[in-house]
RNA sequence: CGGGGUGUAGCGCAGCCCGGUUAGCGCGCUUCGUUCGGGACGAAGAGGUCGGGAGUUCGAAUCUCCCCACCCCGACCA
């Protein structure tokens, strides 16, 4: 392609919206521009490299035996109420005005349908039908350019499956061509188990993506590999024991003291002695929740503690439960269940708050002041803390979610009436999976890992190109006549050129040139083409040579398998 | 939805607090000439409902009110 005749409209200085470095790239290098929050145009780069994204997921899914389907965005309402989903998905779930229909978010509901109407026997499993294509959610915030939109490409796939044991199949094939998949695109990700959420079902693993811009918080350890979404993650914490003498209790006057940090530097004590309360309302009732220090609560492990229907007390309600606002909540005279942190376990000579504003207790014993205390896993984990499986440290980062695979069971099946005939005949609900990427976050998760302070560093599979070819100075006949000569020998080879045909300035065209990142770049000026030659550029090392245009091609060809 | 911020030429910004010529600057764009291996130089140009509406005023980019859009933090999120 002729950067001449092409739209690629770079940008020299950061467009004032943009933040996360992906999202500055893909604007500087003419890869989309936004219409709206949250909504995106892929310009004609940006489209090569969703096309190139797109033919490697292909490829890898056609090979685990998925068939390509192309479902409506448009779907009824009525189907969606079938699952119940309209309510579930709630403001998120885009509603058309004008007729009971909506955006589909995702795709379990039609493909069920599909699967309900025409898989009728064992005979007809397993299946699996994938397609990619646009999702719409009203995200209540859009944010970091194409890693979280209101529409955005998806990559859906559906199994169907006549055992619990086919299931597992089905998933292992997903979670074995997801590896392939991202392992070509030459991401560097990692796999973590996560809680099902509001999809249902039983098992489930996201791959991520370590980057400062991610939305998720991932538990990892280099060592044995563990790796988990902070929601569900564990850790290894050295426990404090009990101290040898239990004090007896005593109130503290503790004018003004509200937060951990307050008292620790009041009282002139370790934060491992306090207790922090938090009070958490579950089905109407107050449970009083015990932390070590600084520690926060997990509230996803709460919940999953507690059974649902969670959620922090208002500060009203604690002077009404408590008797004191937070920071001088305790347990002692609470009426209601107490759960305490693991970290907590039977600990004596420990700091709590007195149920009354500006006083605190001490000499609290666990074991002998607190009838029928609960202990629980209820920690963030945080960067340090042991590694649940091996002898060393987690660390903490904010990740982002590229692709989630699940195993929904009969969820849709049953909602929606999916059922098949085994082979004596009895009728079952069809055992179903679902498997998801984001094309889009693929392609900015690749930016994130991949550039420099010049630009975007594309490797070969997901360049939109792989050579940029520059000519320097193309008022001058012999360096037009040459690039043209290189442009179409290249062309014939099946190797893709963006030759920067522009009468510009030799710098501009570099600078462009990084920007964009091709993994080559050839550069045909005046002095080395007297002898021959020309220059080649690898992009990701800065590596320049010098190239005589009779083996060009051939060079090309062995310098582009690695990159 | 809560908190904070921004909106002035295609892009990046100044001007606003303290109202007063024809609203500036850099980049980009057009034309001509020179230049040509790391974002060239000179000359001449084009391009604006100052986010929208209402108000205050002799006079509003500037002050007041309402609305809209976008960004950041939080809440939410398969």
């Amino acid at each position: 392609m002729r950067f001449s005749k092409s739209f690629i409209p770079t940008l020299k200085e950061i467009p004032n919206d943009a933040v996360v470095q992906s999202h500055i790239l893909m604007l500087r290098a003419g890869l989309v521009r936004m219409v709206s929050a949250g909504i995106y145009s892929f310009l004609p780069l940006g489209y090569r490299v969703v096309r190139k994204v797109s033919e490697i997921i292909r490829e890898e899914m056609n090979a685990i035996g998925g068939q390509e389907f192309h479902l409506p965005a448009l779907n009824p309402k009525e189907i969606w109420e079938e699952t119940n989903r309209a309510e579930a998905f709630g403001d998120t779930l885009f509603h058309i005005k004008n007729r009971d229909y909506v955006l589909a978010p995702t795709h379990e509901e039609i493909m069920t349908f599909h699967a309900r109407n025409v898989v009728k026997s064992y005979k007809d499993m397993p299946q699996i039908w994938y397609q990619i294509q646009t999702k719409f959610r009203n995200e209540p915030r859009p944010r970091s350019g194409v890693i979280r939109g209101r529409q955005f490409l998806m990559k859906d796939a559906y199994s169907f499956d006549i055992s619990w044991e086919g299931l597992d199949v089905s998933y292992e094939l997903h979670d074995k061509a997801y590896r392939k998949i991202f392992d070509r695109c030459g991401l560097n990700y990692f796999v973590v188990g996560a809680s099902s959420g509001a999809m249902g079902g039983t098992g489930s693993e996201e791959f991520m993506v370590k980057s400062p811009a991610g939305e998720d918080t991932a538990a990892y350890c280099e060592s044995c590999g563990y790796a988990a979404n902070v929601e569900v993650a564990a850790s290894r914490v050295n426990m404090i024991g009990r101290d040898s003498v239990s004090k007896e209790i005593y109130e503290i006057h503790t004018p003004n003291v509200k937060s951990i940090d307050e008292l620790t530097e009041f009282l002139k004590i370790e934060e491992t002695v306090c207790a922090k309360s938090r009070i958490y309302i579950h089905n109407g009732q107050p449970v009083l929740i015990f932390m070590q220090g600084n520690d926060e609560v997990n509230e996803s492990k709460l919940e999953k503690y507690l059974g649902s229907n969670v959620r922090p007390a208002h500060p009203e309600e604690l002077l009404e439960i408590t008797g004191a606002d937070a920071g001088s909540i305790g347990p002692i005279g609470f009426k209601g269940r107490i759960v305490s942190d693991l970290k907590l376990k039977d600990r004596n000579n420990l700091f709590s708050g007195a149920n009354k504003n500006d006083y605190h207790i001490g000499g609290i014993d666990f074991k002998r002041d607190v009838k029928n205390i609960e202990y629980a896993d209820l920690r963030i984990v945080q960067s340090g803390e042991g590694c649940p499986n091996c002898d060393n440290s987690l660390e903490v980062f904010p990740a982002i979610e590229l692709g989630h695979i699940f195993k929904l069971g009969t969820k849709y099946s049953d909602s929606m009436d999916a059922k098949f005939l085994d082979e004596k005949g009895e009728e079952h609900p069809i055992i179903m999976g679902s498997y998801g990427i984001g094309v889009e976050r693929v392609i900015a998760c690749f930016i994130e890992q991949r550039h420099d302070d010049k630009g975007i560093i594309w490797n070969k599979a997901l360049a939109p190109f792989d050579v940029h070819l520059i000519g320097l100075n193309m008022k001058k006949a012999e360096i037009v006549d040459a690039c043209e000569k290189i442009y179409n020998e290249l062309n014939k080879q099946g190797i893709e050129v963006l030759f920067d045909d522009r009468d510009a300035a030799a710098g501009f065209k570099f600078n462009d040139a990084d920007l964009l990142g091709m993994p080559l770049q050839i550069v045909i000026g005046e002095k080395k083409l007297k002898e021959n030659m020309c220059e080649v550029k690898v992009r990701r090392t800065g590596e320049r040579f010098d190239v005589g245009l009779n083996n060009l091609e051939q060079k090309v060809n062995e310098r582009l398998v690695n990159l």
